[in-house]
DNA sequence: CTGTTAGCGCATTCAA
DNA sequence: TTGAATGCGCTAACAG
């Protein structure tokens, strides 16, 4: 099938053959120059470029116990949320040469099992989770692994090992408190089911001391999920005036759905989110949110990794990167 | 830091010592258990089950010359468009133990290499490119590795292997017969400046037969972009009728933006976007436009690797997934 | 059905 | 600064 049937990819043997020189001096021409003379650096590159060397990871993670791989999981792709500190993860990773594995949870306890398994199997030289480890067997699993690991998007008491997140009580609360300033007195929620969404409606609810008629909706939240939420949060309390959503893909649903009943955002009814999507800013009315730098807990977790794998001792294993609230016009009022 | 230093991750070795046997029947045991009896299976599990046995795949693989890795390259994360298709690619190569190793390019040819060199240092049973291989350099040596490769989100008279995508400009030309059946006179055009949607409007302006006024906006394309790109064109051409947009989102800004400026979508101004994403059912108006199956054609280059490297015959290596164009509210006058 | 032998490609000991 | 030997953990061959 291929055209070009492989013509055996050149090892580092064929290297060294190619410059004269020893296996090991090859090796070591790469992968630790400053112990090689400059001549015999030279003619090991050159054998490089004439052969289409390229090194097998596989075989020096073998020997060197380093896979220069780390395992990343999220519980889907598709919540956008992560993808910001996915990909400042990654880059930030390959920086320093290191690549990601991707698994996929599906918010599933059983399968993060597994999926960890499969990684541990891979010999990553760390483990990224967004969120926090679910299950008390997988955290035994990887505390006994001894691979590092960077739990995020969450605190925790006990984290496994390395943590970069911030406190969705805190951020519950500070909304909470928002409200509270603005008086209104028929407040709804419309939260996503997952653990941070229910943590953030946990902090809402006992900063306003009392229960608020809540709608949950499943991941990955969406702009349509918001338009079904606002009409169930109607059905059970039809004078709302704010109501609290655990994204801002719901918010969005929740306005538009909104101004087809012909309410006035904010004026008849006000709605802030989470997350600081892009479009937020962007739509009429604004989105009011709370902001999270995703990218930037993406870029501490892999200063983190690249550390820990230096053998450096990290002093700050629990970064808080906190967060903060943006007024727009959806709660201008 | 670890508090409980690893105690050596046991082998394969411990498990058969364990068990009581050999070695490679311990091997067999887990990985070919046709060809073991059934006794000697369950001691090996008991074993496994004992030891916390996670067998490492990187000395596995260097042997059998399977990684069970494939390697997964997109522009960048955050470009929703890829979304659903890498999710659907990397559930369904877990059901055959594959994990995926993710790379981006930044819609960057150098980086493309660098990345596909980094891909090929992990001896990944295939690779799978969001779109087509852009350097020729990184198309050679993809060759000469002899690694499986399917490209996709495009067509191409030369694949480097396999190819599972559909023709953008046979999408222009449907969207473009589409505006010619609708007499609409003043036509424009939002696109991103990436080579696939300039496909796009390459087939959108032969079918019209004239050169379209156009504004290009660097990807990823956003909510954000399709305001500016709205007020741009009709700086151009104030008496536009109707704009073709190159992602729904780009869409949704313009919609957005005529909205604002009190125009009414579609009457004043008709608005079509490409990709079916989630929200666009859903926004008032809703959104016409062309819908293509990403996670199918994540699935579909899964299963092509996945029986590529069970060394099967490949009698349809390049798929077309094709597209539909789905009329809703914003185009419907 | 089971075991023995021999490496995969490289980097970490050592020694020169 | 360079080299020779050794083995990382596992599996493909072959034998029994």
């Amino acid at each position: 099938m291929n055209p070009v049937s492989a013509p055996k990819p050149a090892t580092l043997h064929d290297v060294a053959k190619a410059a004269g020189v020893s296996l090991i001096t090859a090796s070591r021409a790469l992968g630790n120059p400053g112990v090689v003379s400059k001549a015999t650096i030279e003619k090991v590159q050159a054998a490089v470029e004439a052969t289409g060397y390229i090194p097998n990871r596989l075989a020096g993670g073998l020997k060197s116990k380093r896979s220069l791989m780390v395992g990343g999981i999220v519980p889907a792709l598709s919540v956008a949320q992560f993808l910001p500190t996915l990909e400042a993860l990654t880059a930030e990773l390959a920086t320093s040469g290191y690549q990601l594995i991707l698994g996929q949870t599906s918010y599933d306890a059983a399968q993060e099992e597994s999926v960890l398994d499969a990684m541990i199997g891979r010999q990553p030289d760390a483990i990224f989770m967004t969120g926090l480890v679910q299950s008390q067997k997988a955290r035994d699993r990887l505390r006994r692994s001894g691979i590092p690991v960077v739990e995020s998007w969450d605190l925790s008491d006990r984290p496994v090992d390395m943590l970069v997140g911030f406190s969705h009580v805190k951020v519950g609360s500070a909304v909470g408190g928002y409200f509270l300033g603005k008086r209104w007195k028929r407040i709804g929620i419309a939260s996503g089911d997952d653990h941070r969404a229910r943590m953030r409606r946990d902090g809402f609810q006992t900063t306003l001391g009392r229960e608020v008629p809540t709608v949950f909706v499943p991941a990955p939240s969406s702009l349509e999920l918001g338009r079904r939420a606002l009409g169930e949060l109607l059905d059970k309390e039809p004078k709302l005036q704010a109501i609290c959503c655990s994204s801002d893909q719901l918010a969005h649903g929740v306005i538009v759905e909104a101004l087809a009943r012909g309410l006035r955002v904010p004026q008849d009814l006000a709605v802030c989110g989470f997350g600081n999507a892009d479009f937020g800013a962007h739509t009429v009315p604004s989105i009011s949110t709370v902001h999270v730098d995703g990218a930037e807990i993406g870029r501490l977790a892999a200063r983190l990794i690249v550390a820990r794998c230096k053998g450096e001792v990290i002093d700050q294993p629990v970064i808080d990167v906190g967060f903060r609230m943006i007024e727009r016009q959806s709660t201008a009022i």
